[in-house]
Order: structure tokens, then sequence, then C-alpha cells
DNA sequence: GCTTGACCTTATTGTAACAATAAGGTTTAC
DNA sequence: GTAAACCTTATTGTTACAATAAGGTCAAGC
């Protein structure tokens, strides 16, 4: 009988090594046929070889260890058709989460790309923009006050209620605050209401709004303590281009930045008022 | 100042637990900007959210904390799209994977199902099967030979090869062995080739054969002690029924069972020969 | 001032499926 | 006889925490 294959050879004959053989045998899943009683040397049958094909196979359908000894100690075969189902379901499972990912990654990369191009800090330029869909929150406090504390909780709240609405993760980066037209036409800065940009109107969730296409003046600043000043360059270039204000003030964060000091939020943020030509009656 | 945030309330405000924290805070990522020096409470900072609002985020696309790290300790955003791109395709590999996986399933799932509807073993019965692609290897050795031993040296040489060959691990179950039509016509079953079914013929790796769409005689089986037995009564089958071998004897797994034992490779087997009418002449 | 409950600390163990290593014994070939 | 190849057990490491234990701290109510 020549059917006694020491544990390198099993190992060799099946593409595996011999920590993986020690590691079955140690948790139970397969043990060798024979080990000799005085040296412990460990020696396995060819027929054993099926049953490492059968681990192998219900591995690579992503079966744990435990789940392929909780098969092995079955005593026929009518419990698979269920597994592979529920496996199924799992994988399908695992894959909806990596295109999620995969999304997230995508925004991102197309986050820093706009970030690299970004023109001129504190340069007021007029584009037309497309129509928008936000998710709103309001906060019912000044976001503008305590620089940035009352912002960072309205911040973590809007993004609690996202988890539970279950908006994708890739949402979670594009965000901003609004000043509703009345204030800003006052050349105040002040607002309770921050904003999330989707992708699509969830009609059954409040707070969605449409920021329609619309001709806008913009300037990209990089640090919080400057948008006052910006957002008053905004409105003084608007004053003396005849221009009118037509809409709500937003100020869109266009990518946060891993900042050296860990201790400050770091980002470019892109401040945009809706205009439209004077009209002149008065 | 109102600044100071103990863990809990830290933790409870972004969703995590205090185990997390503490963790982030031994591997280094993220410290609390205090700790009382007396009782080594840890209190953190409002603005610090903003830092592990970006771990959360990196961590949602798939980076590991020391990836995470490691992006801390770079001074600017330069190097962002390039680790971007490269988790994108890392995360594309991965659901190609996953794809495969699927696959694998799906296809042990129909294993299983045929498996559940095989009519009887040891029937004979004619049918006319579809063109089938298939990956030869020829052993060398006689797999009937030594009562399944050679067999499974040989299946391994065909698995090793099917790797190098990079097919999927959906093919793996899919098996069998071939004897040659003029070695059937003999009434000898003796074959030193066995044969992985697979979907298209890659014209490029040598072994790939076309089995025709043809009427065939089968019957199933299901222990190899009884294939010689069966195989013998397609034979007369063909005699008795004015019928002739036209072309090379199959024996196909149709499924591999976990069997209690883990001793012995058990599977059911579908034997076939291709047949055509008996030529008048002669 | 005391108790009670909520909160915090450090340290250890566990998870999955092995890989890597160390320190030592065995076998085989020359 | 010895060196190379092979085997053994035991320990540590991997990831990102969760769970637990044993103990100290804090704030509120009596």
């Amino acid at each position: 009988m020549r059917d006694k294959i020491p544990i390198g050879k099993m190992a060799k004959l099946n593409n595996i090594t011999i920590q993986t053989l020690h590691h079955y045998d140690k948790i139970g899943l397969l043990s060798p046929c024979y080990i000799d009683p005085e040296t412990n040397y460990r020696f396995y049958s060819i027929k054993q070889c099926a049953c490492l094909d059968f681990i192998k196979y219900l591995k690579n359908m992503g079966f744990t260890l435990q789940e392929v000894k909780k098969v092995f100690a079955e005593k026929d075969a009518d419990s698979m058709p269920k597994l592979l189902d529920e496996q199924f379901q799992l994988i399908d499972q695992k894959m909806n989460e990596l295109a999620q990912v995969k999304k997230t990654l995508k925004v991102a990369a197309e986050n820093y790309k706009t970030y690299m191009q970004i023109p001129k800090m504190g340069v007021v330029e007029r584009e037309y923009l497309p129509e928008r869909i936000i998710y709103c929150y309001d906060g019912k406090r000044d976001i503008y006050e305590d620089q940035l504390e009352t912002y960072e909780f309205i911040l973590r709240e809007l993004r609690d209620l996202a988890l539970i609405h279950q908006f994708p993760t890739s949402y979670f980066c594009n965000v901003g605050s609004i000043t509703r037209m009345e204030t800003i036409k006052q050349r105040k800065l002040t607002s309770t209401e921050i904003f999330m940009f989707v992708d699509a109107v969830c009609s059954d969730v409040k707070g969605i709004e449409l920021l329609p296409a619309h001709e806008y003046v913009s300037i990209y600043c990089d640090h919080f303590s400057q948008e006052k000043e910006y957002a008053i360059k905004l409105i003084d270039f608007i004053v003396e281009n005849q221009l009118e204000i037509a809409g709500d003030y937003i100020c869109e964060v266009i990518v946060e930045l891993p900042y050296w000091t860990q201790y400050e939020r770091k980002m470019i943020m892109k401040l945009q008022i809706p205009v439209k030509k004077k009209s002149t009656s008065a």
C-alpha cells in the first residue's frame, strides 16, 4: 500500500501549503487518515483529495471553514440548494456594496479633479449652472456663530438623517450651506440650513429642493474665515454690473482636504448666487 | 470653553463606539486633544469630528486604517488622485472576483437541481444532446486501474493545467472521462484521458475538443464500481436496438457530494455514447 | 458626607484563515 | 557520519475592532 502520503507531498499535490493542512487538522475539518504514534508525522490518503477538493470548492464560493464543517456534518445533500441560495444572496449584497464603494471613489476622484482645476481664489466669475437637487436640513441655529462649532454639530445631524434615509455614502462629501434670498439681499450672511447634493428626487423624503438651472455669479474660497468677505465681493459685483439677486445664496463644499493639522476642517468652497438682469422698473 | 468632549459623547456624536476611539488612539490615527493627567480621561475637540469624517470617508472607500494614516502623514492632497485610482482598480478587481463566485454558485445550484431531478439509476435512455466543448488532458495512465488512485492523480494534473490557463473555478466540478470510439467498440473500458467542460472555444489552448450535437444513449450511475457494468448495459442496448456507436464514450460527473465518509469521492455520473442507426450495408 | 449609577481607565481575549518563524526531532541520500 | 530535506509543536502576526473584567471617577440626590 503506497497510499500513505506525507504532509508535504499532499500539500504539493493539492496546491496548498503544509500550514493549511495543519490548520484543517487543528480545527477538525480534515485530519490525516494515519498519524505515526512515535513521531506524530501526518499521513494522508489519496482519497482525501476529494475532501480537499470539496473544501476548495466551497471556499471558492465564499463559505467559511466553519460553514464547510457544518456541510460535512450533514448526512446528505438536501441542505445544499438552500445554502447555495443564501450564499448567492450574500454575494449579491456584497457586490452591491462594492458598487457603492466604486461610486464613492468615482465621485471622490471627480472632486479632486475639480479641485486641481480650480481657477483662482477670490475672483468673481459668471457662469451658467445646471439644475441640481439638494436635501436640506434646518439645524435651527446659525451655522456662522461659534467659528464652526455649530456647523459641526448641525453637519452631524444632517448626516444622521442621511443615514436614516439610507442615502449612499457618496453623497456625504458634497454638502453646503444655503442662505435664503431675503437674507442675502440685506447683505447679511446668516443661515441655519445646510444641505447635501443628491442624485434624484426622492419624493417621499422631506427636505428635498430643486436648485433650478440658472445664470450665477460665483467665487472660490479656501477658508471659512474668508467666506463673509468673499460673499460681499459677490454682492458688490452684482450691484456694479446692473444685476439682481435671483435666488438663494449657496456655499458649496467642493472638496475637503486631509490637512496636516488634524484639528481643523480644511475645505475649498464655491460661493454662488443666481442672478438676472436688473428689472428696469424703478 | 465647552469644547472638551468626553469620549462617550464624542462616540455618540459620530455614531461610533468608544472602543473605536480607543483603537484610533492606540494606533496613533487620532488622539484626543486633551488628556487629564490625573485620571487619563480622554477629551476631544468638536473640530476633531472633521478628522473622524475623513477617516470614515476613506474607510467607506475600502482603505485600511494604515493607509488612512499614510494619507494623514502626507502634507498635501497631491497623492490623492493616484491613491483613489489604485483603489478603484482594486475594487474593480474584487467585483470581478465576486462575479466569478456568483457564477460558480449558479453552476453549483444548477448541478444540484440536476441531481434532484435525476430519473433512475441504471436505466438506459435515448436523448438528443446539444453541442458541448471540452478541455481534454491525457494523463498517460489508465484511470480505471488502482481503484480511483490514478484517476485522482490525473484529475489533479488536469486542474493544475486549468489553473495555468486561468479557467474560471466554475469549471472545476464539471469534469469527466472519455473513452475513444475504437476502444469502446471493442467493449473495452480503458482510458487515459479526462476532461473539463468549458464555455467557449479558447482557440489558443491545446486540448480543446468539440462534442457535436448528437443522438445519445445514456444511463445514470452513482458509484465508480458500477461504471463498467452500466457501460456494458449501454452497449447491449445499442446492439439490441439496431444502433451503432457513432463517437467517443463519455463519463460525465453530474454532481459531487460531500458524503459523510470523508474518505471517498462520491459522485453521480452520466454515461453516454453517441449513436446512429445501423448502416444497412453488411 | 455617602451612596448609586453613569462614566471612564487599562488589559486581555476573541474574531478568520492561515503565514511566518523558532527550536527542535526524523529521515534519507551520499 | 553528516548534511539536506522533511517533519513536529508552539508562538506571533495579520485587520478593526467587540466583548469582557477589574477597577477608578464623577455628578446627583439624600
